[in-house]
DNA sequence: CCAATTGTTTGTCGATCGACAAAGAATAGG
DNA sequence: CCTATTCTTTGTCGATCGACAAACAATTGG
């Protein structure tokens, strides 16, 4: 393959268009912006993404195989649903508030609002959102099928409860509610899936407050 | 006080200027949006409101004192913390999923993103979501207070968790999750309140499942 | 009836939006 | 070295952004 070599390195470009996507949104973020905060030409973008939509799909992309991740990631380890509902939550509040990036979730954050122009990003969006409440209550499922959870447990409820939580969690993050306000929280927040657990081991594990 | 008499109804002009931006965001919401959905020219719009932001401000406030205000009526009325909090949730998924309006919080949905210009209007934002929390809390150490809630109750955790929970509630409503799932899910949310009633009362109430 | 006041109409302003076209520069294969 | 290919540079396109200015119309107080 023949032709004039790449000046610039395209993983670092689009994870700066990440944190620019983050901490903007999608439509927050204009083609300026990213020319800045790519250090590029316009016409480089292009050339190397395609458009800004496409950026931002490979963008959402790239988040959700690193910070973005972390559910996925605690929900396919081993362990108890318990250890991993928690783990899910504990991650979440370390992620959306860490200071070396923007607060709050990506995929929450940059939908909102949709213009005329951006409506399939935000039905896009809403689609990845809706994903990963559904990967909740499979989660919850498993946990149920393996006896861990009360027969009669309404997986699909506490899976709404728990990804609306998530959600909420991420507002919360991105309007400056600390981690250690937010680490509290879950004390309550765990109770209900203690109440649905199978083993009536009276408060299995408490929310953790090591740490700082 | 002469002058020639406005033609157009300024409070009729005003709702529908609060259901644009509910629909679509402060950004996502541009003046040639706002002349559609009032059916005047923009120039009329400036002299009758004074600017695009200004228009917001007061459309914000025509929603918290209607549709947005159901937490503020709900909490207070008379009545335990119980049937308080529980009614807060079932009056914010029922405003959340109406049909004759847009899903979910104007308060919540219109912030996401913040670009260059509209950073003081993503701030006023965060200021009434955190209002908003503060509100909870309020109640929650009213009703320890009152006795109501065991003496150890942590009611910033708890007013923090269903801050969260309410914020997350008005996501999941405006990625389309029905009021149905939504108000099953009330059930395992309750049970954090549950175990912080001073009354031993075993599921003194559980989420209404009634009409429909 | 007149002057002051206020709303309405029409047109447009400069800035910014996302998105390229065209031309020059650098590489690989032949 | 030459050609095909790819990237970079520069400039700009039409559309849309929020926001008025100026001229005209309608009303009230004097």
């Amino acid at each position: 393959m023949a032709g004039r070599p790449r000046e610039f390195d395209r993983d670092q470009a689009l994870e700066k268009a990440m944190l620019a996507f983050w901490a903007r949104g999608y439509e927050g973020t204009s083609m300026a912006n990213l020319v800045d905060a790519l250090g590029i030409a316009s016409a480089r973008i292009y050339a190397a993404f395609g458009s800004k939509e496409a950026l931002f799909r490979e963008a959402v992309a790239l988040y959700e195989s690193g910070q973005g991740g972390f559910a996925e990631r605690a929900m396919q380890q081993e362990g108890t649903v318990r250890v991993a509902i928690e783990r899910v939550f504990t991650d979440a509040i370390e992620t959306y508030t860490q200071a070396d990036h923007p607060q709050g979730c990506l995929v929450v954050s940059a939908a909102a609002s949709g213009a005329l122009e951006s409506d399939q990003v935000i039905a896009w969006l809403a689609s990845h959102r809706r994903q990963r409440t559904q990967s909740i209550i499979d989660l919850l499922a498993a946990a149920k099928q393996r006896g861990e959870l009360k027969p009669e447990t309404d997986v699909a409820a506490l899976g709404d409860f728990y990804a609306a939580l998530l959600h909420g969690v991420s507002v919360q993050a991105r309007d400056g509610i600390g981690a250690e306000r937010l680490r509290a929280m879950l004390v309550p927040a765990m109770t209900a899936l203690d109440a649905a657990l199978a083993t009536s081991d009276p408060a299995a594990g408490s929310a953790s407050t090591s740490k700082e």
